[in-house]
DNA sequence: TAGATTGTTAATCGATTAACAATC
DNA sequence: TAGATTGTTAATCGATTAACAATC
């Protein structure tokens, strides 16, 4: 009954086509069609949504509309746990629009950074505010995850101390380790360097092979 | 011979272990010692560093120093390919600084922005250019790769444009799919929404087992 | 040489694919 | 009912792990 990690991992992705399909008003798709649009197999499809349970109509296909629910219910995107972001540079700023705006399953009460500059300043509503009010603002309102979009060496520390007041799910964005110190952190790594590096190397290949 | 996906994904990790410990002046390694630092059995670190020739010493372990030079050469990280960035916004800058800096084997010439309020501005000293001047610059400056941080609407017309301007590389930030569109584009997603719902899943799920 | 640790083969495990019975 | 397409089991494939011989 357990649901592999590669399933879970592919679950967004059929969030955002039957996501897609519903929006263009399509009501109905077989797996086939589904397997041919993205990129896989219908076989695999079929047994990825049938994990959570029988979504299908046999001899029909899939309602994407009905999907579209289930898999927002799945994901948990319709609970907005209380979420804070640590570091208001780019990196930040960029992130604040997708998990402010978007309906991923969180809700951005705060903005920290250690830069005074940024004091009183507000994005997209939500005021940026010191880093030492921290502990004071997670007693106050108990955010259930932060977004870490801080530099390298402030990492560590910053971790303890969010750890500390509460926080267990980690979007790191930084390069440390979260999950070694702290074995029970539920932690969404982004890696941007490694994503970047990948490329280089797929393009090298591909130049090699052609010669 | 051929080395598969799975491996090659892990290649990036691996240096950053590799780097870090050689910046710390380590001078060996066993697999044994890997393994527990970077949460991997000691035998998939084996069988993967072997992938690419006899990197190891027996009896001895590895050398972070030498392992550090021969993954940045299988990354490709020394070559610096010319690449273009599509988009100035939040996500642009942000990304600017990854890969105007380290050493990820690019080098940014350009960045383009549709808005001309960004006209004559400089990021790290790349200059901020309209998108009407994308096909001179690329025609005057074969860039082989395109980073695309703009607006979901925007990103098929701009990959029609670059794809017929020479670039086949991208590392794309928006949803669209470029694979689908021409299969013999070298593409790296990274889809930041479908990371935050995995993040959402993966605290539901384990509230559910709590309780 | 003895000890340590890799390189590499064989065994296991899990994920994907194929096939088809169930059923709308 | 006939046709279509799912749900689900069985077969295949690939990736991971374990074991040990090679060798520094």
């Amino acid at each position: 009954m357990k649901i592999s990690a590669s399933v879970i991992a592919r679950l967004p992705r059929y969030y955002r086509f039957f996501s897609d399909l519903s929006e263009n008003g399509v009501t109905r798709i077989s797996s086939n069609e589904l397997a041919e649009m993205m990129g896989l197999t219908a076989s695999k499809i079929r047994q990825d949504l049938n994990c959570f349970g029988g979504f299908g109509h046999q001899g029909y296909g899939y309602n994407p509309v009905q999907l579209c629910e289930q898999l927002r219910d799945i994901l948990a995107l319709p609970s907005k746990r209380k979420a804070i972001l640590i570091g208001a540079g780019n990196l930040g700023r960029a992130v604040t629009n997708q998990i402010a705006f978007a309906d991923n399953g969180f809700d951005l009460i705060g903005i920290f950074d250690s830069d005074p500059m940024f004091k009183g300043m507000k994005i997209k509503d939500i005021p940026i505010m010191s880093d030492d009010v921290i502990p004071k603002f997670c007693i106050d309102n108990n955010p259930e995850m932060a977004v870490l979009c801080l530099t390298e060496s402030k990492a560590p520390e910053m971790v303890d101390l969010l750890y500390s007041l509460g926080i267990r799910g980690f979007w790191n964005f930084s390069h440390f380790d979260i999950k070694r110190k702290y074995p029970d952190a539920i932690v969404e790594n982004v890696h941007l360097s490694d994503s970047v590096m990948l490329l280089s190397y797929k393009m090298i290949k591909k130049k090699d092979e052609e010669t």
